[in-house]
DNA sequence: GGCGTCTTTGC
DNA sequence: CAAAGACGC
């Protein structure tokens, strides 16, 4: 039997999933036969191109979603180029009549929307952007303070989202897709999305990407840490959190399935106030998306202008290296940055550290993070990396400075206490006992016996740095 | 949420 | 009298 639908062209960007896409279902639903597509567009993300770390995640999802789609009966088509061109060009060849995507937030995302929206027009052919990422529309009437401005305070903007949580079902999965139309799809080595070098070899121990690891993960979480949570999310040395973040930036799950597959589980009160715990993280990551819609400028630009006459330290390449590598001399920052560069992840309590070390003691510019972050991650998010970059920096909204100078060894002591998440990622310390893992430079005699490969001292005196540190805020005021 | 200071607690 | 708690910046 011939399919004599119109060809509508499915183009995925972070919507990596067949079930519960909108996308794919609207353009279902448009009497549309859909053909999945996939641009890789570098050229199109501006100043933020798609990190080595994430690119490597990518080319293993984009595989799991081409299989996903055969056994459907239709395929993933693959391309690369500028998205308007490539796009255009498949309209071309498909025969396409309208073409569904997901919605972004980034600003250079939405520029190119804006493009393709105008060029697609001319020749007849309709856009149609569907939100496929987040449980909120960022635009949203319903998500507006009392004065109808977008939020900038997070307590205000979770209380509001709270009282409109949504309860909605997913979208199932179609059962089939009709074949792909004869066209070429390209290949996944054609996209150079793999390193050229094996670096990334460490990280599938520790991830599987694609819908069927997100999914198998979100079911470890709901059977094990979820219910623990709000104890639990803040000691890197466990499984305390539901590592969700590289399968929800690519859209390999929705946050609404997450939602849906918490509210089927049975909890009793004291796991409910993990769950209320976690769902306001996943607001957190709403809040990230919203601000970075109404406020586009802070992918590199301070939240808070007054911090234009901030003085940042001098870009110290040495210092930013020590940091990036794990050679800081304060464990529980070179733990983080080591498993970030294993695993192409940290635990969120640790990222929290190393950027208050980065942006307080160290006072460098937050955006020297951000972007080691960006290249580095798995999950890279640009309005998460952002918003998270800026609240650690004290250049966000709340900026807060007596409490976001986090002290590392204290943060260390309180949330890895025994120092089992720093043995793991720092065999050169893994010897020396007790609590003298936290803050070696006291024990001198300790660290030349048991750990004579680690520095002396640390790269800042914390002390004196974060003294510094205040200054400067002060002199803002 | 950090730190200095003052107060309370617990043995 | 040391440790834990409360408070203000």
């Amino acid at each position: 039997m011939t399919d004599t639908r119109p060809v509508a062209l499915v183009w995925l960007r972070n919507a990596l999933r067949v079930d519960d896409n909108p996308v794919l279902q609207a353009a279902l639903d448009g009497g549309f036969r859909p053909v999945p597509v996939y641009v890789h567009a570098p050229g199109d993300a501006g100043r933020w191109p798609m990190g080595a770390a994430q690119r490597a995640w990518l080319h293993r999802s984009l595989a799991a979603l081409d299989a996903r789609l055969r056994g459907l009966g239709s395929g993933l088509v693959l391309r690369s180029g500028r998205a308007q061109a490539v796009i255009e060009r498949l309209v071309a060849e498909s025969g396409a009549v309208a073409v569904y995507g997901d919605r972004r937030v980034e600003p250079a995302w939405r520029a190119l929307d804006q493009r393709l929206d105008a060029a697609l027009a001319r020749s007849g052919v309709r856009l149609e952007m569907r939100q496929a990422a987040l449980l909120f529309e960022p635009d949203a009437e319903s998500v507006r303070t009392g004065q109808g401005t977008p939020y900038r305070v997070f307590t205000p903007f979770w209380k509001t989202l709270r009282r409109q949580w949504p309860q909605d079902r997913p979208l199932p999965a179609p059962t089939s897709l009709p074949p792909l139309p004869a066209l070429a799809t390209g290949t996944l080595a054609d996209l150079d999305l793999a390193p050229r070098t094996a670096w990334d070899t460490g990280f599938w121990e520790h991830w599987e990407p694609g819908g069927a690891g997100a999914h198998e993960l979100l079911d470890a979480f709901v059977e094990g840490a979820a219910g623990a949570y709000d104890a639990q999310r803040d000691l890197p040395d466990r499984i305390g959190t539901s590592r969700m973040s590289p399968h929800l930036h690519l859209g390999e799950i929705s946050p609404r399935q997450i939602l849906a597959r918490l509210a089927d589980a049975r909890w009793n009160a004291r796991q409910k106030a993990g769950i209320e715990a976690y769902e306001r993280e996943l607001a957190w990551r709403e809040f990230s998306h919203h601000l970075l819609w109404h406020f586009p400028h802070m992918q590199e630009e301070d939240f808070n202008p007054r911090f234009a006459r901030f003085a940042w330290a001098e870009p110290a390449p040495q210092v930013l290296e020590a940091w990036r590598h794990g050679r800081t001399g304060i464990p529980i920052v070179d733990a983080g940055m080591r498993e970030l560069w294993a695993c192409g992840w940290m635990h969120n309590r640790v990222r929290l550290i190393v950027g208050s070390v980065l942006t307080k003691n160290l006072r460098q510019h937050w955006l020297a993070g951000a972007r080691w972050f960006w290249d580095t991650l798995v999950d890279a998010d640009l309005a998460n990396n952002s918003q998270n970059w800026q609240w650690i920096g004290g250049t966000g909204a709340d900026a807060a400075p007596y409490f976001r100078i986090f002290n590392p060894v204290t943060q260390s002591e309180r949330f890895d206490p025994h120092g089992r998440y720093i043995r793991q990622w720092m065999p050169e310390l893994a010897a020396l006992p007790g609590k003298a893992i936290h803050a070696p430079w006291t024990q001198p005699a300790l660290l030349a016996r048991y750990a004579p490969a680690y520095p002396k001292t640390p790269v800042v005196d914390l002390a004196e740095s974060r003294e510094a540190a205040l200054d400067a805020f002060r002199a803002l005021r």
